[in-house]
DNA sequence: ATTTATGGTAAGTTTAAACTTACCGTTAGT
DNA sequence: ACTAACGGTAAGTTTAAACTTACCATAAAT
């Protein structure tokens, strides 16, 4: 379904807090590396590493204008993300009401009635 | 919006390997702490210590039945999780056509043209 | 031609994450 | 009561991630 790559690394680049506030920033608008780095509590060339993790990602891209680095948000990767998520939570939502279902028979029957349906 | 907590946590959660694994795992059916581990390259403790992590994050969720643990995925944060990125992707999309026209303004108009759209 | 702005990369340090084995408490079956 | 199954936590090790400073290359402005 997706052309997307590897979705390990475009979550683990969302866990960190420092990307998370740059890709954040870059969703407003594109930035240059040192616009970006301006409000961070780290140094500059840390949010050049940042950058290269997201980009890797595929959640931002960059582009080139003289000297400065323009980064904004790739909308590609975000919606493959998404994607994946919904792909998910649909499966999850099934599985909610299978719980809601075992939950009202330990109400009424022994853990040994419901052993079969958690065995594998 | 969200009554979620922190998205770096839930991100960060699903940002290992292993611990996609066990989300995977467990957005086809809820299963207990054995049967989450019997397909998996690592321990049954460290198995233990990555629900715990995805659990923290809001991302599964847990019942008691007797001795047993049964996991299985919490809808509710995958989907804030959602939003978090719907969000961003409709932003980001619009700078995908700001990108595009400067882009466009490239091929015509110098560098110094652009210059006041790219400070901050 | 020189200087200044910009930003990528290298090298090194520190902290934390992912794993292991060992141990222990609780519940279920006999 | 005793034994076995289940699974959480503690302690310790190893690897990698996040940061720093230092350095260098390129493009623009004077």
């Amino acid at each position: 379904m997706q052309a997307f790559q590897n979705y390990d690394s475009a979550f683990n680049a969302l866990g960190d807090p420092t990307r998370r506030a740059i890709f954040e920033k870059l969703a407003s608008r594109p930035l240059s590396v040192v616009h970006i780095a301006e409000g961070l509590a780290v140094s500059r060339p840390a949010v050049s590493q940042h950058l290269k993790v997201l980009r890797e990602a595929k959640l931002i891209s960059m582009v080139q204008q003289g000297t400065r680095s323009i980064y904004s948000v790739n909308s590609e990767g975000v919606h493959a993300m998404r994607d994946y998520l919904d792909r998910f939570w649909t499966e999850s939502l099934e599985n909610f009401k299978q719980i809601a279902e075992q939950t009202e028979k330990q109400k009424t029957k022994s853990y040994a009635a419901n052993k079969k349906r958690s065995n594998r």
